[in-house]
RNA sequence: GGGGGAUUAGCUCAGCUGGUUCAGAGCACCUGCCUUACAAGCAGGGGGUCACUGGUUCGAACCCAGUAUUCCCCACCA
C-alpha cells in the first residue's frame, strides 16, 4: 500500500468527527468521576464564525480534550444566545428588504418572523464549530430562550423584585434612536470625532442690547434650554447674577443660575442647560429645579417643541439651525472641536441621552461577594492583571438598566392595571398577576384589563444565568446535574465582556447558588490583522475560518491560531501561522510514514538504538512535566510550543535519526516496539491541539480494538529519576560533539555520505554512553581514543577533551589557525571577567557559597581550555 | 482627568524569589544541500546598549524613582 507523501486533512477530519459523535465521546452524564465543566460563551444565535470564535473555542477544546484524557468527566456545554438587539435588528432589516415595516406588525406576527429567521440561521455557527473539531456535548445544546431557561430568567426577575433589588424609575438612559431602545452603558461605544463648537449669543432679558455668549456642540438643543449656568466665582459675569436670558428663536425667558460645576476655562464660561438631553444638565436641572423640555421624538426627529423644525431629523436640524442662527445674528463664530460621542454598539447610531421610565437592578450589594471572591483568588483570572480592571469597575458599579424596548427576548413579567406609577404587579403569569392585583387594590379587576409590560430584558439579564440555567439549576433546584457540574471549571472569554457577562455571572452565581460559577477565567485577546487592526466584518480583513480549515486542515488552523496567543495578549494573526500548523501536521505524518515502512527482523539491537531509547524516555518525561506545568498555569501557547519542539526536534530530528536503519534495512523488534510506544505517547500529548491527525495515526500505527480511540486514551504520566538526569546531560554533550562534526563537514565541504575518522584525546574523565550514537550520527568510520594530539586535523574541544578529524586532501591550515585564535581570544576575555569578580573582595564576602563555587569552576574550566588552545596553536605552526 | 498594563532579535513572545536556564524560543532572514520519511524538508549561521536617565546592591533585563513611547479600562468639558 502506498502511503501518500503529504497528509490529507479533509477526509480524515470528517471521518473521525463522525466516529467520535457515533461513539458519543462528547456526551457526559454525572458519574463517579471528577467533573470537568466548561460552558461555552454562547455566540449570537444568528451569528457566523469569526476568528475570535476560532481562538476562543480552540482553547476551550484543548482544555476539554486534555481533561478528558486525564480521566475526568469532561462536559462542554454548547449553545447560543438570543442576542436581543442584534437579532431583532437583523430581522427588522430583512423584513424591510421585503417591504414589511416592523410598525405594521403585531408583536406576535413579528416574533413569528423572528423565530423563522432563528430556525433558518440559528445554529450555523455550531455546525462550524464541529468543523473545527470542538468536542462539545451537542446533546446539551442550550438556547437562552429555551422554555426552562426563560422560566428561570423570569423567576430571577421576580425574586429580585421581591427582594427590592429591582425598581422602576425615570433615568437618563442611552437611547438608540434607530433601534428605538435604551442601551446599557456597556453597549455604548465612545468615539472621538471632529465636530464644531458653536458660539451663540443670548440676549439678557430686560435689557436693550446686552448679550451673553455660550458655546455648544449641539445648537439644535437650544430649543430645549431651560437655564443658562455660570460659575458663581466667575468675576466676568457677576453682573448677570439674578438675571434672565432669552433663548434665540423660541424667545423663551430662562433663568441664569449659578453652579460651580461650570468650567470657567472652557468656551465662554457660560453654559446652556438642557436637562432633557444631557446627563450633566439633567443633574443640574434636578438640583436647581429646572423645567425639563424634551424636544425629540423617540426616533431622533424633533417634536412639537421644535417649532418649525418639527419632524426633521436632529442632524438635519443642526445644519439648518446653524444657518438660521447665523442669518439672524445669533451665531457669533464656530470653531473646530474634537469631542467624544457615544455610538450604539449594535446599530452605530449616535446615542441620544433620553429620559425614560426603565427597569433597573440595584447592583451595590449584589456586587460585594463577586468582588471579594475575585480579589481573594477563589476565582482566578488568567492573566491576573485583569483583576485590577475588574476591581475598579466593581467598586464603582452603577445600577443596571435591564429593560429594552424590543420584542425579541424575554418579555418583562410586569403587569399594569392603571395609569398610576404604582399601578402594576410583578408575576410570572397573568393569572398570578390578577391575584396580586386584587390583593394590592382590594378591588376586583378583569383579567382582560391587565396589560403586560411591552419591553423585554437586556440580553445579559438572561446570559448571566448561563452556567446555572444550562443545568436547570433554578427551575429544578438541587437537581443531580447542577450539583455535579456546578461550579464549572474554566471559562474562556474575551476581556471586552468582563463586565457585561463575567462579572454578572459571578454575581448571579453567589446570589442564586451561593457559590462561584467557575474557578478560572481565561481571557483571550483580540484577533488582529497584520496591520494591527481588529479583525471585523466591516473592515473585511478577517479570513473566512471555514476556508482556512479547508486549506490548512482544522489541525493546522488550530495550531496556527494558538501558537502565538498567550492569555490576555492580542493575537496578530497571519495565515502563515496556519501554514506552520499544516507543515507540522505533515511532519508528524512523515514521521509515521518512516516508522510504518520498517520491516522487523530477528536481529540484535544496535547499541545506539538502546541508548537512544533510554535518552528519549528521559527527554519525554522531562518535557511532559514542563507541559503539564504550563497547562496548570494556563500557558496554552507555551505548552503547544514545548510539544512542538519535543516532537519536531527531539523525536524527529534526534531520536528517529538515531534509530533509523539504513536504506531498505530491517529493524530489530525491541527498537521498533519502543518507537511505536513513543509515537503513541507523542500522539497523546498532541491530541488536545491536533485531534484529527492524532486519531488518524493512532489507528494507523497499531491495530485497535473497538472503542480504543485516542480521544479517550489516558494522558501519559511523567516520571523522573537521577539516571534520567544523567543521560540527559550526557546527551547534551553528544549533541555538542555532533554539531561540531557537522560544522567541520560543512566548512570543508565534505558530503554527508563520506565517512570520517574521529580521534579523541582524553584529558579528563569522559562518558562513552553515546559513542555509538556519535558514530552513527556523525557518519564516522571510527572513533578512537588516543593519548596524543593528531597533526593535520580539524579539531575542537568539548568538555575539556580534544577531538580531531584528520584533514583530507583539502586542508586550510590558516583558517584552522584563525578559528583557534578567535576561540582563544574569547576564552581569555571570559576568564578576565570571571577574575574581576573573584578579585572583588566585596563579591567574595557578599556572595553565597554556591555562586562563589560556580565562579571558581568557571575560572578553572577557562584556564584549562586556554592551556589546550595554546598548545594546539603551537602544534599547528 | 483617574486607574491599570506594556516596552527584550526584523515579527510574536518566554525569562520564577536579583547570581549557570542570562541574554532565550518560534517564525522570518542568510549559506549550503532535490542525502530514498518529510523542499510543507535537512544541516549550519548571523541578528539584541533588555525604551531612556538616575538610584539601591559585591552584582540589575529583573528592585526603586523619574522620563519617553504605547495599549487598555473608567469618567467626561458644554
Amino acid at each position: 500500500m502506498e502511503t501518500p507523501k503529504t497528509y490529507e486533512a479533509k477526509q480524515t477530519e470528517a471521518k473521525w468527527y463522525k466516529h467520535w459523535l457515533d461513539k458519543r465521546y462528547f456526551y457526559s452524564k454525572p458519574d463517579h468521576r471528577e467533573a470537568y465543566t466548561v460552558v461555552i460563551p454562547p455566540p449570537n444565535v444568528t451569528g457566523v464564525l469569526h476568528m475570535g470564535h476560532m481562538l476562543n473555542n480552540t482553547i476551550q477544546d484543548v482544555l476539554v480534550r486534555r481533561a478528558r484524557m486525564l480521566g475526568k468527566n469532561a462536559c462542554w456545554v454548547p449553545g447560543t444566545d438570543h442576542a436581543s438587539i442584534a437579532t431583532e435588528a437583523k430581522v427588522v432589516q430583512k423584513l424591510r428588504a421585503e417591504g414589511i415595516k416592523k410598525s405594521d406588525l403585531t408583536r406576535e406576527e413579528f416574533l413569528k418572523h423572528a423565530f423563522e429567521w432563528k430556525d433558518k440561521h440559528g445554529g450555523i455557527i455550531l455546525e462550524q464549530l464541529k468543523k473545527l473539531g470542538c468536542s462539545c456535548d451537542w446533546e446539551r445544546t442550550s438556547f437562552t430562550m429555551d422554555p426552562s431557561y426563560s422560566e428561570s430568567v423570569l423567576d430571577v426577575f421576580i425574586d429580585l423584585y421581591k427582594k427590592g433589588k429591582v425598581y422602576r424609575g425615570v433615568r437618563m438612559v442611552n437611547w438608540d434612536p434607530e433601534a428605538l431602545t435604551a442601551l446599557s452603558d456597556e453597549e455604548v461605544l465612545h468615539k472621538e470625532v471632529n465636530s464644531k463648537l458653536f458660539y451663540l449669543r443670548y440676549k439678557i432679558a430686560e435689557t436693550e442690547d446686552q448679550w451673553l455668549t455660550i458655546a455648544t456642540t449641539r445648537p439644535e438643543t437650544i430649543l430645549g434650554d431651560t437655564a443658562i449656568c455660570i460659575n458663581p466665582n466667575d468675576e466676568r459675569f457677576k453682573s448677570l447674577h439674578g438675571k434672565q436670558a432669552i433663548v434665540p428663536l423660541s424667545n423663551r425667558v430662562i433663568p441664569i443660575i449659578l453652579d460651580e460645576y461650570v468650567d470657567m476655562e472652557f468656551g465662554t464660561g457660560c453654559l446652556k442647560v438642557t436637562p432633557a438631553h444631557d446627563t450633566n444638565d439633567y443633574e443640574l436641572g434636578k438640583k436647581h429645579n429646572l423645567e425639563t423640555l424634551d424636544i425629540f421624538n423617540a426616533n431622533g426627529t424633533l417634536n412639537e417643541l421644535g417649532l418649525h423644525y418639527q419632524g426633521q431629523d436632529r442632524f438635519e436640524v443642526r445644519k439648518a439651525i446653524e444657518k438660521e442662527l447665523y442669518d439672524k445674528g445669533y451665531l457669533v463664530k464656530t470653531e473646530d472641536h474634537i469631542n467624544k460621542i457615544g455610538y450604539s454598539e449594535r446599530t452605530d447610531a449616535v446615542i441620544e441621552p433620553r429620559l425614560s421610565l426603565q427597569w433597573f437592578v440595584n447592583m451595590k450589594e449584589l456586587a460585594k461577594p463577586a468582588l471579594e471572591n475575585v480579589m481573594n483568588g477563589n476565582i482566578k483570572f488568567h492573566p491576573d492583571k485583569f483583576k485590577n480592571t475588574y476591581r475598579h469597575w466593581m467598586e464603582n458599579v452603577k445600577d443596571w438598566c435591564i429593560s429594552r424596548q424590543l420584542w425579541w427576548g424575554h418579555q418583562i413579567p410586569a403587569w399594569y392595571f392603571g395609569e398610576g406609577t404604582e399601578d402594576y404587579v410583578v408575576a410570572k403569569t397573568k393569572e398570578e398577576a390578577l391575584v396580586l392585583v386584587q390583593e394590592k387594590t382590594r378591588k376586583s379587576i378583569n383579567i382582560a384589563d391587565l396589560k403586560q409590560d411591552d419591553d423585554v430584558f437586556d440580553t445579559w439579564f438572561s446570559a448571566w444565568l448561563w452556567p446555572i440555567s444550562v443545568f436547570d439549576g433554578l427551575t429544578k433546584p438541587n437537581n443531580e446535574e447542577i450539583n455535579y457540574y456546578y461550579p464549572t471549571n474554566d471559562l474562556v472569554t474575551a476581556p471586552e465582556i468582563m463586565f457585561f457577562w463575567v462579572a454578572r455571572m459571578i454575581i448571579a452565581g453567589y446570589e442564586y447558588l451561593g457559590e462561584q460559577p467557575f474557578k478560572n477565567v481565561y481571557y483571550t485577546g483580540i484577533v488582529r490583522d497584520k496591520l494591527g487592526r481588529k479583525m471585523s466584518k466591516s473592515l473585511g480583513n478577517s479570513p473566512d475560518p471555514i476556508e482556512l480549515i479547508e486549506k490548512f486542515g482544522a489541525d493546522g488552523v488550530r495550531m496556527g491560531i494558538l501558537i502565538s496567543s498567550p492569555a490576555g495578549n492580542d493575537l496578530p494573526f497571519d495565515t502563515s501561522q496556519c501554514e506552520q500548523g499544516r507543515n507540522f501536521s505533515n511532519k508528524i505524518w512523515n514521521a509515521f510514514k518512516l516508522v510504518s515502512g520498517w520491516e522487523v527482523k530477528d536481529m540484535e539491537q544496535p547499541k545506539s538504538s538502546q541508548v537512544a531509547i533510554e535518552w528519549f524516555e528521559a527527554k519525554f518525561n522531562q518535557e511532559l512535566k514542563e507541559i503539564n506545568d504550563l497547562f496548570d498555569k494556563f500557558k496554552i501557547s507555551e505548552a503547544l510550543m514545548t510539544t512542538y519542539k519535543l516532537i519536531w526536534d527531539d523525536f524527529c530530528s534526534w531520536y528517529l535519526e538515531m534509530i533509523k536503519p539504513g536504506y531498505q534495512q530491517p529493524i530489530d523488534s525491541i527498537t521498533l516496539e519502543a518507537t511505536k510506544v513513543f509515537f503513541e505517547k507523542i500522539l497523546k500529548i498532541i491530541q488536545p491541539f491536533m485531534p484529527f491527525i492524532a486519531e488518524e495515526l493512532w489507528h494507523l500505527i497499531r491495530e485497535r480494538k473497538e472503542g480504543e480511540d485516542i480521544i479517550i486514551a489516558e494522558w501519559p504520566t511523567s516520571t523522573s529519576s537521577v539516571a534520567q538526569n544523567t543521560i540527559l546531560a550526557d546527551f547534551t554533550n553528544a549533541e555538542e560533539i555532533i554539531t561540531h562534526i557537522r560544522n567541520i563537514r560543512k566548512k570543508n565541504n565534505i558530503a554527508n555520505k563520506v565517512k570520517m575518522d574521529l580521534f579523541v584525546k582524553k584529558n579528563k574523565e569522559i562518558n562513552t554512553t553515546f559513542d555509538s550514537v556519535l558514530v552513527k550520527m556523525g557518519n564516522l568510520s571510527q572513533l578512537e581514543y588516543t593519548n596524543d594530539k593528531i597533526a593535520n586535523a580539524n579539531s575542537f574541544i568539548a568538555q575539556g577533551n580534544e577531538y580531531f578529524i584528520p584533514f583530507g586532501e583539502n586542508i586550510d591550515l590558516e583558517a584552522e589557525k584563525l578559528k583557534l585564535e578567535e576561540e582563544l581570544e574569547y576564552t581569555k576575555g571570559f576568564l578576565n571577567s570571571v577574575l574581576k569578580k573573584l578579585q572583588n573582595e566585596k563579591f567574595v564576602a557578599g556572595a553565597p557559597e554556591q555562586v562563589l563555587a560556580n565562579e571558581r569552576k568557571k575560572e578553572a574550566d577557562a584556564l584549562e581550555k586556554i592551556a589546550i588552545l595554546e598548545e594546539k596553536l603551537g602544534s599547528l605552526v
